[in-house]
DNA sequence: CTGTTAGCGCATTCAC
DNA sequence: GTGAATGCGCTAACAG
């Protein structure tokens, strides 16, 4: 392996030189310089950053920690993390967590052992939370809640889901049914809040037998679609928590005869890529997915410089994307 | 920052017994043992993995290159990468090279300079290529193509392609377009090559003008249906060489009030999360995403390992998915 | 079983 | 502008 030190002897100057050459080139005498790049050259030298991560005390990297990397929201989220990081010389470390709590230990470990400068969580903090916040470590959560005790870029999903909603009921609806995520989940509560402000704004009576809950999943949507469809009589309108079990739904509708959405409008909740394309397309809001990726790299990134940010929480705006899979209902 | 040495200060030990403690635990006596544990316990010591990856000459990391990480297929493969990694002890570093080589570039940079040991790369090699293999960087193809100068983990793409068309043939269709990727795309050009020998197989002349050229996108799939559309008479079946254009040409077909499968069936590739969920849902082949993944990160770290592999060519088996956009075609 | 010693490759003093 | 010397935190001889 060829070292700073090969370098100095080849150019018949010192380490200290050479390693100046490569940080501070314009300290240098032009003449050394090109001694310098003249050697580098010819003996085909790389830096060992191993060596200068060591020295320097930082791992120039980053941790991001997703509960699941096959999961598009998610990687739009990472492709926004990613260039900001590459801007800013560091690597980014995958940290697939499954939904599984020691495996998120695991991955803040990177940090707390310096192999890596600061962590990304894209998942909602919860009040039971025990991995972030920690002292020492840097840490940013990427689309998540209100009130989460740490720096974070998020939407405003009370604010969104009540948009949602409120258009329903313009566009003549008042039997909306729900479909949410799972009762604890941070999203699934603050965006039935959102529902039901939208409701008691119309005046119309909230009916907890319209909200089915449901895990985010394509079959908790299907499911849920069974149960709304033998209501009587059923509703007219379903507000789903996410795309995935919008997509759910709209098959299970689909295959009881329903037409939508001449027989009952659905809306998701992400606007993932597939969702343009459904039949009919799906009415959802979308999530700024890059930009908050982008906006929670740049946040680490001050933190990590050590540089007070001046604002810890940022909420960045959401769009209404109106599609054919709603529609007045049938008089 | 609490360090080795003061762990053996307050132990009353070397720093060497320390190491030890950490690395061999069972060279140490018991009560030398729970000395240096209490003593851990008692500083919070965690050891800095920058300056042991020094020390022992190793990132403990591996890079994954991938051309678009918004893209089910590959965040597929990269699941079996890191869970691989992960029963390693190694990190596993994004590298999306939004299909750009001077980004890949960059994170093959990263084995160069030691911040990781190897490299899984996963698009096809193609005989033009610079990027690998490359003396010095370890590298491993995964969901290639046949005669990739290094090691590699693939299906057979002739052959599943040739087994859907041979599918198609089968229930009775001899008009049968092919939707392909770009021209120079390696898998474009094996699974051509596969539909064109099902086609031989059955006495039935190859037919150039059933061949539209995509890009595996949605909107290639999209355009090419309203040329198929068009022909006169038009074919009866659709071999797409990905889902998501089967996904695109799908769509192009109903807006044109062409039923599936009554009026034309539709085959993919890939099998995403999604194309079950399709109406009707698409008959495709599955590719063996996370084995891919597990299976090249296993050779990655035979290389790392300096274990000499047995062997450097891994085909994985695929599996035909019938499902409904499939139907002998209307006498 | 344990301690002493040396050094990994680099960046940074501090003289000159 | 440059060089000599030092040490980051850890592990691996080697000797005892």
């Amino acid at each position: 392996m060829t070292t700073i030190r090969d370098v100095a002897k080849e150019a018949g100057l010192s380490t200290a030189t050479v390693s100046r050459a490569l940080s501070s080139p314009e300290t240098l005498s032009k003449e050394n310089l090109k001694k310098v790049q003249f050697a580098i050259e010819k003996l085909q030298y790389r830096p060992n950053m191993l060596s200068q991560k060591f020295r320097n005390k930082t791992a120039k990297s980053i941790v991001i920690l997703v509960p699941n990397i096959a999961n598009l929201f998610f990687t739009t989220v990472i492709r926004g993390i990613e260039t900001v990081a590459q801007r800013r010389g560091f690597s980014v470390l995958l940290g697939d967590t499954r939904d599984s709590s020691s495996q998120e230990e695991e991955y803040i470990n990177l940090v707390e052992t310096r192999q890596a400068d600061g962590i990304i969580q894209l998942r909602p903090y919860n009040d039971f939370d025990s991995a972030l916040p920690r002292s020492q470590v840097l840490a940013v959560n990427a689309s998540g809640c209100e009130n989460t005790p740490y720096p974070s870029v998020r939407i405003d999903n009370i604010g969104a889901a009540k948009e949602v909603v409120k258009y329903l009921i313009s566009i003549g609806h008042s039997r909306i049914g729900v479909i949410t995520g799972l009762k604890t989940n941070p999203h699934a509560i603050e965006r039935l809040e959102g529902y039901r402000k939208a409701l008691s704004e119309a005046a119309i009576t909230y009916d907890p037998k319209l909200v089915l809950e449901g895990d985010f999943s394509y079959w908790a949507g299907l499911n849920a679609s069974a149960q709304f469809a033998n209501m009587d009589p059923p509703p007219t309108a379903i507000f789903c928590m996410n795309d995935q079990m919008a997509i759910g739904a709209m098959k299970g509708f689909k295959e009881r005869g329903m037409r939508i959405p001449q027989d009952i409008s659905i809306t998701g909740f992400d606007d993932l890529e597939v969702s343009r394309y459904l039949d009919p397309p799906l009415t959802t809001v979308a999530q700024p997915a890059e930009k908050i990726g982008e906006k929670s790299a740049e946040l680490l990134f001050q933190l990590i410089d050590k540089l007070d940010p001046s604002q810890t929480e940022y909420v960045l705006p959401i769009e209404f994307v109106l599609r054919g899979s709603t529609a007045a209902p049938r008089k």
